[in-house]
DNA sequence: GGTCCGGTAAACAAAA
DNA sequence: TTTTTGTTTACCGGAC
């Protein structure tokens, strides 16, 4: 609640040059005069003086901010706007000061309470007023300076913005602090009064003014964090910092000390904290504009994003601008968490929560030299992909062309064709219409907004590829697929909320066969689901119901009681029944598949070719699953040679095609005699190289590989 | 048009 | 009591 007036606060336009500094120390006397209204003795002894001294700063920062809003206002004009940052030097010198001034006050305070005695009236004051005042005003400046900064004019539009922005940012966390602080103020007051009614001991009040120290501790890294905010504008060459100012570490709350209140607040405060931080990536050495840098910034700094920003962020998975739409709608979404998960290309580092969650990605992925490898790595990933498509659409053309096949857009889709849109579009176009295809009966009037989270060039098209799990093509439809997917499909679907185009069966089979022990509890294959495809993630009660169902229905799955409870294993026999014949009767069928399952190899070679350049360890298995190629083969293999077991055995056995592998059947167009209505054929399956039967739908069926490699 | 298959929803029960 | 797990049935749509 607290926190929700600070931030109607900072938005009030008006409000926003008074609103933290004013408005914090508004709170806090007012929150004293409660205490004291209340007729309970004060408990934070808040004297004349430092009243004064609020004020007084109150009233030095003021003018700052009133001028930087100005400034903002009249649309940062540019009439004094060299480049020159003496100004923006001095200021930043100048907190710099203050932030020393008030650390060291703090820090005499604190030895000071540490040898006061326990009394009640003696310790909080030497605790309290301090902290308060120091993290209400860690960016005093003196009027003398404000009218130095003032007279120079030298501030360029920019600097004015990032300047005001920060500020902002600093002074919300700053009030968010203050507030809780205050809360913390006040349960403590009444502690302690309870305690002396109670005739409780010193030993306990000991015990509260530990935890004021402990709390006054991690306002200290507060501002620590501030500090670094600052370093972060000294990275973007906005700020110059002293030499003599070493930016201190940020050190880890102390653990167990942290009520929830102040895990909240100090999500909030990280929140803030790391867009911060990431936009000063964005400017420093790392020119990096996609994934990585417009990912976690919100809106508030977007305006300091360097002209690319917009543009990237459109090449990019996440555009900066949805992106800081959704933290403002969503506080807790972020593009790098997910599902308790970070996502962070390689991490996968459970965060329970999101403050942990913050904490992990600015303790882990920080400006370093491995997270900029990693942007890097992700920046090439994405090119790849791009050229990948840009290939395969040409392919597909070319194809088209030889083929004679008019466009079959007009009966398809308007949409640029895509490996995975041309085969949704395909012959169920009377179904291909994207919202109805990747919805489930729970969202069904959410359609496309899963799919557009996905990975930036394939996003587009891959939007229409949502609903065809349920298809299945004939192997006339299929056409020899293009290199291209593998790797691209597998971090397709772990980024993409697009529905992968594989059954149940099959995808409940990959996720035992690629355990350890080939075998898996319900939840553990929960988890692979979720894990490997970003659709799965939602309607959990849908998919989950569906997994559990073919589960029971299937008899190539066994449910087996295990030590730990029970688990659910593979019949491949029973799989294999499954399996559709239709690839028996085309041999050369098989050979195309195998063959293009070499495709595989190279790309994912030059993938990891590409992050092993960058001694990026960590993409092995989260984004690219590269290291698992080789597992993906075999199991490709698997499946070819059990489509050749039943090509050579069970020739006579003609389920309807069925069998993974059938989906890889590779080109019949060439096979057969292309007829009109095979003519639609290669646009739809575009890439059907390897499959399970039951891969086999609308889809490519590289897919499939990738995916069983995934893991 | 019938059949098969997969996806989805739902009800129900047992176990945790 | 709630949640998870497991089973079963029904329905629908697509492919054959």
């Amino acid at each position: 609640m607290m926190q929700e007036s600070g931030t109607e606060t900072k938005n009030n336009g008006s409000a926003i040059q008074n609103g933290s500094s004013s408005g914090n120390h508004l709170l806090e006397c007012s929150s004293l005069r409660e205490g004291r209204s209340n007729g309970e003795t004060p408990a934070v002894d808040v004297g004349p003086a430092d009243l004064a001294h609020i004020q007084q700063q109150q009233q030095q920062m003021t003018p700052l901010i009133q001028y930087f809003t100005s400034k903002q206002r009249e649309g940062m004009d540019d009439r004094a706007g060299s480049e020159n940052t003496k100004a923006l030097q001095v200021a930043r010198q100048l907190l710099l000061q203050q932030q020393q001034q008030q650390q060291q006050q703090q820090q005499q305070q604190q030895q000071v309470s540490g040898l006061k005695s326990p009394k009640r009236n003696d310790k909080q004051p030497a605790l309290q007023v301090p902290v308060s005042v120091a993290m209400m005003t860690p960016q005093v400046i003196t009027p003398q300076q404000m009218q130095q900064i003032l007279q120079q004019q030298v501030l360029s539009p920019q600097q004015l913005q990032v300047l005001l922005q920060q500020q902002q940012a600093l002074m919300l966390q700053q009030q968010q602090l203050q507030e809780f602080y205050k809360k913390q103020q006040e349960q403590l007051q009444l502690q302690l009064l309870q305690q002396q009614h109670a005739g409780k001991q010193p030993k306990e009040q000991q015990q509260v003014a530990t935890q004021q120290l402990a709390f006054q501790q991690q306002l200290l890294q507060m501002q620590q964090l501030q500090q670094q905010h600052l370093l972060s504008l000294q990275r973007q060459g906005l700020l110059t910092i002293q030499p003599g100012q070493p930016a201190l570490p940020l050190q880890p709350l102390a653990q167990g000390m942290i009520p929830t209140e102040l895990q909240q607040l100090w999500k909030e405060v990280t929140s803030a904290h790391t867009a911060e931080e990431t936009t000063g990536n964005n400017h420093s050495s790392l020119d990096l504009t996609t994934t990585c840098v417009s990912s976690s910034v919100p809106s508030k700094t977007s305006l300091i994003m360097n002209p690319h920003a917009s543009t990237n962020g459109q090449l990019s998975v996440h555009t900066p601008k949805r992106e800081s739409l959704s933290h403002e709608e969503h506080p807790h979404s972020h593009p790098l968490y997910g599902h308790g998960v970070c996502k962070w290309p390689g991490c996968e580092a459970v965060c329970e929560d999101f403050p942990s969650f913050l904490k992990h990605l600015n303790s882990e992925h920080a400006l370093d030299d491995r997270s900029t490898a990693q942007c890097r790595v992700q920046m090439q990933v994405v090119q790849q992909l791009e050229l990948q498509l840009a290939k395969d659409k040409e392919r597909l053309q070319a194809m088209m062309t030889h083929l004679h096949v008019k466009s079959t857009e007009p009966k398809a889709a308007p949409q640029p064709l895509n490996l995975v849109s041309s085969v949704t579009l395909s012959k169920s176009a009377s179904e291909a219409s994207p919202q109805s295809l990747p919805h489930t009966p729970t969202t069904p009037t959410t359609p496309i907004t899963p799919v557009t989270q996905g990975p930036s060039v394939i996003t587009t098209t891959s939007m229409h590829t949502v609903g065809p799990i349920r298809r299945r093509y004939s192997d006339k439809y299929n056409v020899p697929i293009s290199s291209a997917d593998i790797a691209q499909n597998q971090e397709f679907y772990k980024n993409a909320e697009v529905r992968p185009p594989f059954t149940y069966a099959s995808l409940i089979r990959q996720a035992i066969l690629e355990s350890p022990e080939k075998q898996l509890t319900l939840n553990e294959i929960y988890n692979w689901f979720t894990r490997m495809f970003a659709y799965f993630r939602r309607n959990a009660a849908t998919w989950k119901n569906a997994v559990r169902h073919n589960l029971s229905l299937h008899k190539c799955f066994v449910r087996v009681e295990n030590v730990k409870g029970a688990v659910w294993t593979v019949d491949e026999v029973e799989f294999q029944k499954r399996r559709p014949q239709k690839i028996s009767g085309n041999p050369s069928l098989i050979k195309n598949m195998q063959s293009s399952h070499a495709y595989c190899t190279p790309l994912n070679a030059a993938l990891q070719a590409s992050m092993a350049e960058n001694s990026i360890p960590l993409y092995t298995t989260a984004s690219m699953g590269n290291p698992t190629l080789g597992n993906l083969a075999s199991a490709i293999r698997e499946e070819l040679n059990g489509a050749m077991e039943h090509t050579n055995s069970n020739e006579s056995d003609s389920s309807p095609g069925r069998s993974p592998m059938q989906a890889m059947h590779p080109v019949h167009v060439k096979e057969e005699p292309v007829d009109p209505e095979e003519a639609e054929g290669p646009l739809s399956l575009v890439t059907t190289a390897n499959h399970s039967p039951d891969f086999d739908h609308d889809r490519d069926y590289e897919d499939e590989p990738v995916n069983e490699d995934m893991e």
